[in-house]
RNA sequence: CGCGGGGUAGAGCAGUCUGGUAGCUCGUCAGGCUCAUAACCUGAAGGUCGUUGGUUCAAAUCCUUCCCCCGCAACCA
């Protein structure tokens, strides 16, 4: 079964901050979670390059553009690093198999574009021509300066496939997640679609349009089709991955995702991606994050005050995918004490350093009584409920339902007193243990995707590989397992 | 008449689409356990679900009146 799951392409004129390291994670959360279950994944990233503001930010730096680029997308790349994003791909939009494909993919599109002249305000900063009502004081809605236009331009029939793309959102209404993004979506499209302009003439930091190289294609176009070069585009057949593929988007670009993107599917004759979800905004201590105020989250700041696993957790326990949220530091303090210290650390030391006093040896006994039964079965049941939560990007709920079965299982712990078991009764203190590292086993492959690193450390102390959600039903052997150290030491 | 989101226990939120004893996390109080990172487990207190009127046998949930808060400017997912 193939998988297909994509991150935005990120727009190299700014720096990475957490809103890129989130939206990178969860499309990493998703990936690990397949290939775990044993899907053949593709998951791809990558930065998006052309445009004129990127243009104008080199000349800013003072350095030639190409130069830029390659500094910025590197930072990009960095961060994907520092995120443990286990990325198959990487693509830069200026890269030469980039540019063949979007040039390939423009004249798929031909029947369905026209050359007309634009005349009026131009949003350089948006890119986007703006209208003479949205105008206050010579700036447009971004806030950006108007710039007067009278160019030749290429439109894309983009009202022709307004029914084409309502009649897909009825027949799919999974198509957009969340439903609150679909609705706005829906209303959108129904409100009317215009042509839309997809080439400029006046910068050449761009993919030319083929056959007329005074035009340069509209960024979107261009960002756009990075999706079908990951897939070997032009040259392999992408029918198959295509089908099953899931865009991660911020909600700032569902439209173009959404709408754009579909009907210039439609146009291409080329099939259409399953899933666009739109995830929502963080605010920073409450507040939105701006420079000025200076509480722009820095993933690795983040990442080397916390520790890794502790940001990846935090980002999708503390707030539904989907909606917007707030990162704070008390928060994610909390939540690394409560929940993973107490909670899910405290539960694999307080058993395997019981083992350990047992002379770090594990005596198997799979003849369970009645609460040992149930604790194993919950922990079996653990991936098949997690399955339909990560088919619809709930990673949310997927974390509540693992930490369901850690507190169950430190209420089996202290039910079943095997301390007090290791005096009285070391038949039964062995089907207590044994089902206990069952539990542990399970709840390691349960917080794998979002904990690789954690999860490693898990599978170490009980002697698992954790490659596929296939060895939980291996059972486990007599075994000496080494000393484990406290997951999530508290601070001293 | 601009658009959107929101007002549910001390705090942060779920539940509202598909009406039917108001739920989660943290905090507070009491108890249990002593294997464990003073962690873990159990119980209790605490809410007339912003306001008005209505529909209904029944409304946090549907319709209606009004009030209040936050975004919609910038770097940006």
């Amino acid at each position: 079964m193939n998988f297909y799951i994509t991150t935005p392409i990120y727009y190299i004129n700014g720096e990475p901050h957490i809103g890129h390291a989130y939206a990178s994670t969860a499309a990493d959360v998703i990936a690990r979670f397949k290939r775990l279950d044993g899907f053949n994944v593709l998951f791809t990233t990558g930065t998006d390059e052309h445009g004129i503001k990127v243009a104008r930010s080199a000349e800013k730096a003072g350095m030639p553009v190409q130069q830029f680029s390659d500094m910025v997308s590197q930072k990009f790349r960095d961060m994907t690093k520092l995120m443990n994003i286990s990325n198959d791909d990487f693509i830069r939009t200026t890269e030469e198999r980039h540019i063949k494909s979007a040039q390939k993919f423009w004249q798929m599109l031909e029947k369905d574009i026209y050359k007309d002249k634009y005349v009026g305000w131009y949003d350089p900063r948006d890119e986007t021509f703006v209208t003479e009502s949205e105008i206050v004081d010579g700036k447009a809605p971004s806030g950006g300066t108007v710039e007067w236009m009278e160019e030749e331009s290429y439109f894309f029939r983009l009202s022709a496939y307004q029914d084409k793309l309502l009649e897909l959102y009825e027949k799919n209404p999974d198509f957009i997640a969340p439903a609150s993004r679909r609705n706005e979506i829906i209303s959108f499209v129904k409100s009317g679609l215009k042509d839309l302009s997809i080439s400029r003439t006046k910068f050449d930091w761009g993919i030319p349009v083929p056959g007329d190289e005074k035009h340069v294609m509209y960024v979107w176009i261009d960002a756009l089709a990075n999706y079908v070069t990951l897939l070997g585009f032009p040259d392999k057949p992408i029918d198959d991955m295509m089908k099953e593929c899931i865009h991660i988007v911020g909600k700032e670009i569902l439209r173009f995702h959404a709408v754009y993107w579909p009907a210039f599917l439609m146009a291409a004759g080329l099939p259409l991606p399953k899933r666009i979800f739109a995830h929502g905004w963080w605010t920073s201590e409450g507040q939105k994050m701006s420079k000025s105020i200076g509480n722009v989250v820095s993933p690795s700041e983040m990442v080397e005050k916390y520790g890794l696993s502790q940001l990846r957790y935090f980002l999708f326990k503390e707030v539904r995918f989907g909606e917007d949220g707030d990162f704070s530091e008390a928060a994610l303090q909390n939540r690394i004490l409560y929940d993973l210290a107490n909670d899910l650390g405290n539960l694999v030391q307080r058993v395997l350093a019981f083992i350990q006093k047992l002379n770090g040896h594990l005596t198997v006994d799979y003849n369970f009584d009645a609460e040992a039964k149930v604790l194993f079965e919950h922990s079996h049941e653990l991936v098949k409920k997690l399955r339909p939560l990560i088919d619809k990007q709930d990673l949310h709920a997927a974390l509540l339902t693992v930490w369901e079965l850690i507190s169950e299982s430190n209420k089996f712990v202290n039910d079943m007193r095997p301390w007090k078991l290791a005096k009285s009764d070391t038949v039964k203190l062995n089907k207590v243990l044994t089902v206990l590292c069952e539990a542990i086993r399970a709840i390691g492959f349960g917080v794998a995707p979002f904990m690789p690193d954690t999860a490693e450390k898990i599978f170490a102390y009980i002697n698992t590989a954790g490659n596929s959600f296939d060895e939980i039903n291996v059972r486990f052997t007599d075994t000496d397992f080494v000393a484990p150290a406290p997951l999530f030491p508290r601070e001293k």
